[in-house]
DNA sequence: TCAAAAGTGTTACTAATACACCCATGT
DNA sequence: ACATGGGTGTATTAGTAACACTTTTGA
């Protein structure tokens, strides 16, 4: 996790000097997609002085698991722990990294641009998608950017490299699951109403279901425990909370 | 593609010397399977002088594509080009590799076993399954193995490190592809006999279908084109040869 | 008592399943 | 004629979808 005392400029040199404690030619990105507003949402990096978005990303250590990195980019990205956080795909065309992006980046920090520099090498990246709780994430840029904030899926800005295709692919995904992984708890906090749970379903698979239906098939699963009541302010029912019960899953 | 005509002990050489035409701590493992007398078959090589068994893997070359890579590798151990090849998953733990049964391997060969030499370094593994024609198969044995063989997936021997997981997870990822994108073909010969593709899937997925209801559902996705008859030699009517339409796919 | 939430019941439609039965055809 | 491949019809069942209607409850 990144220490918030620590000046920019020292990680950024320790970064760049330790790059043999990565393994080489091997990183990761991640897709976190969080849901608010009825809408769906994914965490993007504004790069520094470019018009450019990028995924949240980074490397693994040599002694590191790939998923324990995956876990603590996220973790430094979003100040989130326990996310749930899965693989979904290689990308390893050798020229989906390109350097005149990378020169352009660097130099804006004021370090001349060297080709032979281990991080403008070819990149093998592992797409991670993760779900999160929207309002417990922590919007954090890293070193290399100024913004890191929540965009619609549907209207993505200029992205670096492939990272427009890594998208899509979690997305796909993440629909397949939701069909038959009861995995779109994730993107809720942990007590929600039917009506929102609905709402997620609605969205990230672009279609509308009947409320009783919906209620019934969920609630026959058995893996939604009844909580309390929400208590809105409106001059009417509270709805009920649930809450996803995962010893019944 | 390897030479048939140089020696191993050469190519052996070359391997050792030019670890860095390869990208570090990166290797790819292919489950290639095929179907062959009513059993879906896994195709595994024997370790030299180990009882002990591997799939069919090896490295990404600094310039190469990771899929070519795992065509090339496949080609290598199969004679086959143009094999359906799909992605299924990283193997990223840390400590999935193991330096005992590398040292025994090694010096199997007569050489010393040196930890510090590339191919002893922790892996990251990208996961491809194929599937294949099990009568076009050449299976070829590579550097580190006597023997090249097709195992039934229900009986496998033991494996090198998590290669048995990789099995598992290549196995599960083909049950879920087989539900909702036509890949069974691709286990059969270019032309096949609707019995012969209903033994595909109830292998696959472990249960029976009704001849009738099978073929139905098959002949209404409009993809399968009758061919001709197949002149089995039995005193009986000669079932319908089928190939599958690519351009209706 | 109003408004929204939650639950029940019923009908219609669709897809999957099981099975009976007939036709085709090579020896 | 016989054995096997190939095809049709149809009854049953399970799952979805659509919708009307009742009950609950907070202000």
């Amino acid at each position: 996790m990144m220490e918030p005392s620590e000046p920019r400029d020292t990680l950024l040199i320790e970064l760049v000097e330790n790059g043999d404690r990565f393994l080489p030619h091997l990183s990761i990105d991640c897709v976190v997609f969080g849901f608010h507003a009825s809408q769906l949402k994914v965490l993007l990096l504004k790069l520094t002085n470019a018009d450019l978005y990028a995924l949240p990303g980074g490397y693994i250590y040599q002694e590191e698991d790939t998923d324990q990195a995956g876990a603590r980019i996220l973790a430094e990205r979003t100040g989130l722990t326990r996310i749930y956080l899965e693989q979904f795909g290689v990308f390893g065309r050798h020229d989906r990294t390109n350097n005149r992006v990378h020169q352009q980046i660097f130099e804006s920090f004021g370090i001349p641009f060297d080709p032979d520099f281990w991080m403008w090498k070819r990149f093998v990246s592992i797409g991670y998608y993760a779900l999160v709780d929207y309002d417990q994430v922590t919007p954090t840029p890293d070193l290399f950017s100024d913004r890191c904030d929540w965009h619609d899926v549907g209207t993505l800005p200029p992205l670096l490299f492939d990272h427009a295709r890594l998208v899509e692919k979690a997305l796909e995904t993440l629909r397949l699951m939701l069909d038959h992984k009861l995995v779109g708890f994730n993107l809720l906090p942990e007590m929600f109403t039917m009506a929102e749970l609905q709402g997620v379903y609605e969205t990230i698979l672009n279609r509308k279901f009947q409320r009783t239906n919906f209620q019934r098939k969920m609630l026959s699963l058995g893996i939604l425990e009844r909580v309390q009541k929400k208590y809105g302010g409106g001059s009417h029912k509270a709805p009920y909370l649930y809450r996803f019960d995962t010893g019944k899953a």
